[in-house]
DNA sequence: GTGTCTGCAAATCTTTTGCAACAAT
DNA sequence: ATTGTTGCAAAAGATTTGCAGACAC
C-alpha cells in the first residue's frame, strides 16, 4: 500500500504537518489489516512490535488525524471499544461506508456493499424532508461458521 | 403511560425483583420523553427534580434492567454519550428498532420506520449466508429546519 | 534554529462496583 | 425477617491533555 502512504505524506505536507515514523507506521498497520476492525490498543500493540518506543497517546493522536483526513473510518460496536479501519476506496470521495455484519456469537465483523440504501435515502428525502449525506448500517446476527457449528 | 408502568411492575415481580420508587421514576421519565434521546445524566437530572435522593448509580442500574427487559433501546451517536429511549411498540416482540435520522447541524435525532430493511436482510441472507436477527440504521444529514435556515 | 511531535504521567469522563444502611415483600 | 436495593465513594477503563525533551524541516 505504497499509494496510500504517499498520499498520507502528501496530505501531511500540504497541511504543514510533519511526516514522522510513528504516523507512517500507524497508517501502515491499518493498511495491512483491511479486514480486521482494530481498536486503538490493538493498533498500539501492532506498531509496538516493530517500533517499541511508540506511546499509546501518539496512536490516539494519529488516529484522530487520519479520521480528519478521511483516510480511516470509525466503527462502534457498542462493546466499549471504538474501532478503526482503513478507507476502502482510493479516492477521498468516499460517500458511503460503514456497512457491517456483526456476528453475535463470535463477534466477527464483515463488511458489505449494497445499493438498496441509496433507495432508502431517496425515500427519506421524499417523505421526511431530510437531506441524507451519509449512512451507517449494522446488521446483527449469526455468521455462516457459527450457524454450521450450531447445526 | 400507566400501561407501560404496570407492565414494568409485573415484569419485576415475575423475576422476583422489587418495585421501587426509583425504578418506576426512571421508567416514567423515559415514557414522558419518547422523542428525546436521553443520556444517563439527563435521566438522572430529570428524576432528581422530583426525587432528589436518587443516585446516578441507581439510574445506570435501572437502565441496565430496562434494557434486559426490552423496555428501552440504546442509541449511540458517537458523541461520547450513550442514549436511551423507551421502546415504541407495546408488545415485547420488538424485532426491529434503531432507525434514526441524525442532523449534523443541530444534532436532533428523529426516528423512522421502513420495510426496505427487511428486503436488505433477505438479500444478505442469500448472498452472504449470514442470518440477520436485528439491524441498526443511522442516516446522517440535515433536517428540514436546518435546511431552510441555510436557504 | 524553529516549530511541531512524542512519550510519559496525570487528568478526564462515563460507567461500574463494593459495601453498609435501607426498604420492599 | 429476609433478601434485594440504594446511595455513596471509590474503582475501572477508554481517551485526552500538559509538558519538557526530541525530532522534522
Amino acid at each position: 500500500m505504497t499509494a496510500k502512504r504517499d498520499k498520507f505524506k502528501a496530505l501531511l505536507k500540504e497541511k504543514g504537518l510533519k511526516v514522522t515514523t510513528q504516523r507512517v507506521m500507524v497508517l501502515e498497520v491499518l493498511s495491512q489489516c483491511p479486514d480486521r476492525h482494530l481498536t486503538a490498543e490493538e493498533i498500539y500493540e501492532l506498531v509496538k512490535a516493530d517500533y517499541p518506543e511508540i506511546g499509546l497517546a501518539t496512536v490516539y493522536r494519529t488516529i484522530q488525524l487520519l479520521l480528519e483526513l478521511n483516510l480511516v473510518d470509525r466503527i462502534n460496536l457498542d462493546d466499549g471499544y471504538v474501532r478503526y479501519e482503513i478507507g476502502q476506496a482510493d479516492n477521498s470521495e468516499v460517500k458511503h461506508h460503514h456497512h457491517h455484519l456483526i456476528c453475535l456469537e463470535c463477534g466477527k465483523v464483515s463488511s458489505f456493499e449494497d445499493d438498496l440504501l441509496d433507495e432508502l435515502e431517496k425515500k427519506i428525502i421524499d417523505t421526511a424532508s431530510f437531506q441524507v449525506t451519509d449512512h451507517e448500517v449494522k446488521l446483527y446476527g449469526y455468521c455462516k461458521e457459527c450457524l454450521s457449528k450450531k447445526g
